[in-house]
DNA sequence: AGTTCTATTGAACAGATGTGCAATAAGTTC
DNA sequence: GAACTTATTGCACATCTGTTCAATAGAACT
């Protein structure tokens, strides 16, 4: 048994390299919307049936594409956070923290797809990552006050690619670091404007 | 001058009102995707032309049909907070609370968005409002701490629309209430950890 | 090496797409 | 009501789609 057989036939594997390479070029130049099946495999060089004996429709292409930012984003997050520039305020944020500077190293590949218009599978894939990320964490330290895994973890994804989405639609104005400040910040506000109501 | 002058031409209306009908009727039965132009306009019993009149693709009729719901959540989050069941933690809260309100009350459309995948293009809709409308909130009350106004208006946004989006997946098996509660007690959470954190 | 397995190819097909045009129907304006 | 404006229609066209097929080439396994 070699060791080759557990990885994709090499013809298969040069296929799809050569659809995604071809995907991403186009897209650099067309609407993702406008970029037809029969634009990527002129491109690839390859036959029209290649591509359907693969994919169903081209954003499963794109998708495949995204996997590998995907990966680098969860390393990100699973990274424990060594350099101690800001005051830490939980170990979720230092954790949450660290994906900005994911964001900031593929800044340009997640431009492009805010460009090509397809930033929603995108924000499907990374909020669903980063909610079981939360849940994870969650479940180690138990929660109080009756609170809900599952509602809070998408809470605090969804918050926190909120911050991603709106810095990488500002052309990445400000620095990781400068994200990660306004993150702390943030929850030093909600505790703030908390306990003033409450006393 | 006749007040119909500034409405749309009754012919305009009617297309557009058969035309989102029968996209809505026929994503009760297929995906989303599976939807062609044909499809629309035969149970629309309108020439194709006539739907590449007023949009380009599907997805335009679409956001359009989404736009009544839209209104709905606008006025739902404007609505001033009257019934104080649970402790009231700020006016944003008060504000957003009120959005669970308007999911349940559309929970019918909004479970058919999910079904038909196309969550994201509601997604982003949905996040823009809320940005803005918290954005109006934050310039009545001036930020502490060097807050970016945009940044915390999409976390914000992001955050609800997180708790928004597990409760459709979950089919709406917590109730409105339920939601609202789990909102406080997330703020409440992060105001408990914080100042656990910093003494 | 030879054998088996399967990815790729080219061709063909019906259906969908997006666009254009002249004819007609329906709306708006006065 | 008459005149003007424009939405809708039906038809046609080239292109794209998604699928099928036999033939071939390439990869994997012994």
């Amino acid at each position: 048994m070699s060791t080759k057989s557990i990885y994709q036939d090499r013809r298969i594997r040069k296929s799809k390299a050569a659809l995604k390479e071809s995907l991403i070029a186009i897209m650099k130049q067309k609407d993702f919307k406008e970029i037809s099946i029969t634009d990527i495999v002129q491109t690839a060089d390859l036959n029209r049936g290649t591509f359907y004996k693969h994919y169903q429709y081209k954003e499963e292409l794109l998708e495949e594409a995204i996997d590998d930012v995907i990966k680098d984003l969860i390393d990100s997050y699973r990274e424990p956070y060594q350099e101690v520039e800001v005051l830490i305020v939980s170990k979720l944020s230092s954790s949450t923290i660290k994906i900005f500077d994911h964001v900031e190293k593929y800044s340009n590949f997640y431009s492009l797809l805010v460009k090509s218009n397809v930033l929603f599978e995108l924000q499907k894939r990374i909020c669903d990552e980063l909610k079981k990320l939360v849940l994870q964490d969650i479940t180690n330290q138990p929660l109080q006050h009756n609170i809900n895994a599952n509602l809070i973890a998408s809470y605090q994804a969804n918050a926190i690619w909120g911050m991603i989405s709106e810095w990488i639609q500002s052309e990445f104005i400000y620095s990781a670091a400068y994200m990660a400040e306004q993150l702390l910040a943030i929850l030093h506000l909600n505790s703030a404007k908390n306990t003033y109501r409450e006393t």
